[in-house]
DNA sequence: CTGAAAGCGCTTACAG
DNA sequence: CTGAAAGCGCTTACAG
């Protein structure tokens, strides 16, 4: 008998039972040593605990799942993981799963699927995760967040534009990074701001846009409408707009990308063009991906907390199981941070 | 009773209890038809999907796999999301794993965390995934490699090392690859090709440099010793290889950088310092990363098929589980392509 | 071609 | 502070 049993537990992982009977007691008591309920004799815990780890136990999940009434499973939605903001997202979102005894389940979503809701829903029904967290663009999309709101799962969109902050989310006050970051150029000395747009379904586009119009106003500068440009947060578009700006009679002396690819797609085309960055032309990107701090010169640009703001998405989601549910939708905002590197100077001539 | 159950149908989702009822079929056949298993008479197939549908049915995950040997789950391993390289990986393996009604976990491994095998050790223990894909660097971690098989764990690994092809993996030719590269360089006219390096320990990084000195001595060349420098796959590496470069008194007339990282590193380099790319200096890079076509001029690389290759991974991974075990490890070699765009061109002057 | 029974490994009420 | 019983929603062997 003792020889089959710990063969067995060479072989098949040890379960609930084979660690209750070894520690004399019963299955319930081991599942509230592991579950950390109250109500334990001390010495009681330490004997489950022991045996637990002897055994090298681990509870399985797909029975914790079936029996109680959470997954331990988190979803992570998104429209392309290649973009460096999901990665920094998937990158704090993992580590705080991990943490808090969860694990980060990943689907791509592409918007442009007829059957994107049914897809969603496919996943939803089968998976049941605790929650999911939406990133943009997606946290703002109507059908999907319909989807997720008939499957009834619990979900923390990051960065939602007006409509999602009905729903918990996370986020950073992008306007006020904005008007910091216009204050810093107006500072330098920079009058003829040009501003490239992000892509008009997306709500950081106009935040920041309200922003860069907000410090612009406040320093009694009128928005020369003109040096407004449509981008779509793409590098293309910042090479784009970068060649349709340099080449007129007065291009501006300082551009504000709403993010950083298109910055870095400026900062390539103003080389190309052989201007001097960031002497005669200073410029500033938003998110402080990876890139931004490689390219040369490096960019000045707004910190985005993602790794903190997915590990709070996590935290509300985890929180939100173990709790009451029904609490009134909560939004975090967390800080950001305006770093500034080599790509902004004063301008080199007034105008 | 009809109208409770329909308001619990509405509330809840339905379970196979359901479905079989209003079939007037037992579960075990409503299991059969949904698992496509044969021997079910094509009417009760028909009524028993049509209910299925009305009810808006879907197996539960948890339930499915504590009752049958699968857990639908797949693991991605990797060291960090934001490397372009993981990023394809994932968009391939969560493609395929939605399209085999299988789902991705990802799990980022540290491997400077001290605890790390029993980390990865907790997640198999408690998820069981029916299998799990390993990326480079982790695919050639001995430690990691020594938890999956403790865990028994089915795996796949992406372009291992040596030691790695005694498991299942799916691969491209490195060395045919670097090859080919290195005789279209040859061809235009190139001589003096610098070679720079990968990190040591990745096994990639080997391969390219068997397949240089391959082409170089092919064509009768031989390699200056001087001209292999020595990289770690990041951007600033490229950067401190070509400043050294092209500080010399006789600078290569082409850089062969062994991944797009570094050969971006190079290019910017170049630019910097005034070198006109590609006529004084054509630079090569490995991956066909997304930046390698939006830079200027955009790189010449090796495409990997990377969504190729994390998508047979799945269908191993799959097909092993649905399929009799312990057949010995196969290796897929999938085909890579070489994409010339305009940072390599015939060199300006011969020395 | 179909079904009744058992069981996967946990948690949830409930009782003491 | 602890446990016996029921049950989560499926699949697996088995029987017919």
């Amino acid at each position: 008998m003792a020889g089959i049993a710990v063969s067995r537990s060479l072989a098949l992982p040890a379960t609930i039972v084979q660690v209750a009977e070894r520690a004399g007691v019963s299955i319930k008591t081991v599942s509230r040593v592991l579950n950390k309920e109250s109500n334990v004799r001390p010495d009681t815990r330490e004997r489950v605990l022991r045996v637990a780890q002897e055994l090298n136990y681990r509870p399985k999940l797909s029975a914790r799942s079936l029996a109680g009434a959470r997954s331990f499973l988190i979803g992570l939605l998104y429209y392309d993981p290649s973009a460096a903001y999901v990665a920094g997202v998937q990158r704090g979102a993992t580590l705080r799963c991990r943490e808090s005894g969860y694990h980060l389940v990943v689907e791509s979503i592409a918007s442009v699927a007829h059957d994107m809701s049914s897809q969603l829903d496919h996943m939803l029904a089968a998976l049941r995760p605790d929650g999911i967290i939406l990133t943009p663009p997606i946290c703002d999309d109507a059908e999907v967040l319909a989807a997720i709101e008939a499957a009834g799962t619990p979900c923390v969109l990051i960065s939602p534009g007006h409509r999602g902050r009905a729903l918990p989310h996370v986020c950073m006050d992008d306007v006020h990074a904005a008007e910091e970051v216009t204050h810093l150029l107006i500072g330098l000395g920079h009058r003829r701001i040009a501003f490239l747009k992000g892509a008009p379904e997306q709500a950081a586009s106009a935040w920041r846009l309200r922003g860069f119009r907000r410090a612009m106003k406040a320093h009694g500068l009128e928005v020369d409408e003109s040096l407004l440009l449509q981008g779509d947060f793409f590098f293309q578009s910042g090479e784009r707009a970068a060649t349709e700006l340099l080449r007129r009679r007065r291009p501006p002396s300082a551009v504000f990308a709403s993010n950083d690819d298109m910055a870095l797609g400026v900062l390539a085309t103003a080389q190309r063009l052989g201007v001097q960055v960031p002497h005669e032309l200073s410029i500033v990107g938003f998110d402080d991906s990876p890139a931004a701090s490689l390219a040369w010169p490096a960019l000045t640009t707004v910190r985005q907390p993602l790794f903190d703001m997915a590990a709070a998405a996590v935290d509300m989601l985890v929180d939100r199981t173990s709790e009451a549910d029904g609490r009134a939708a909560v939004g975090r905002v967390l800080p950001y941070e305006v770093v500034v590197r080599a790509s902004t100077a004063a301008p080199q001539r007034k105008k």
